[in-house]
DNA sequence: ATCATGTATAATAATGTTCGAATATTATAA
DNA sequence: TTATAATATTCGAACATTATTATACATGAT
């Protein structure tokens, strides 16, 4: 039996890593790199010829993914190979697609209402 | 028609919004913030005592949700309400509490299988 | 061994985020 | 009007994230 002050523990936590997970999508390169990983596990120079993002830079954001388990490797010879871990990422990813839907058809139904009012 | 390089350049532009979405989740605040108004609206004031967060820094948060619209208020005398705007939102948030959950059981897991190796 | 290729890491400067404190705004009541 | 309660904004210091550069590591070939 937990006290009220261990739940309330609980849920920072929680939200505290809750936050992590959308931390780590919470930047466009990642975003980039997770959207190609979709259908295909593909190699760090491929998503290098991708992307266009410097090699350097690539491997800091898939050592961020790999960390949070959202990205997983297999090496084969001189490669590293990435895939995505968890398949659910991939529905979060297209969940945020349909917000960004609806909030800029929202936004153009707002500018349309807007329209014929005063400013 | 597009240009290969436009394409590039809308998909560059699709991974900024995305990533500016899941930068307003990405706070263990706003989780809490957006966790209480889950099933219904609430004013500051009720989402101070709820959450313990100081009144201006609430404000602060609830000034970003609002900006990225996944927040909107509704003023009733000198209260103002606040609500969830796009209930996909608490799909998302759903939704990376199962990959938490995942992530979590497969660490287990892997803590498991490593038990009877050297290390 | 050396070399070439693919990948990872470290250090740093620039930029962005967060929170507390003080202050401003808004609506109502007296 | 003044006072009060609820909410919002501004500023600045502390801290976190990012991209670049240089360097290290790992693998396979010679």
């Amino acid at each position: 039996m937990k006290s009220d002050k261990a739940k309330a523990m609980n849920k920072k936590n929680f939200y505290a890593l809750h936050s992590d997970v959308c931390k780590t999508l919470a930047n466009p390169k990642r975003q980039e790199i997770l959207d190609n990983l979709r259908e295909r596990e593909m190699s760090v120079n491929e998503l290098v010829e991708k992307t266009g993002i410097s090699q350097a830079n690539l491997s800091q954001h898939l050592s961020i993914l790999r960390t949070k388990r959202i990205v997983s490797t297999r090496r084969d010879g001189i490669n590293v190979y990435y895939t995505i871990t968890n398949p659910k990422i991939i529905a979060a990813f297209d969940l945020i697609s349909d917000v960004l839907d609806e909030s800029v058809t929202s936004q153009t139904e707002a500018i349309r209402e807007g329209m014929n009012s005063k400013r």
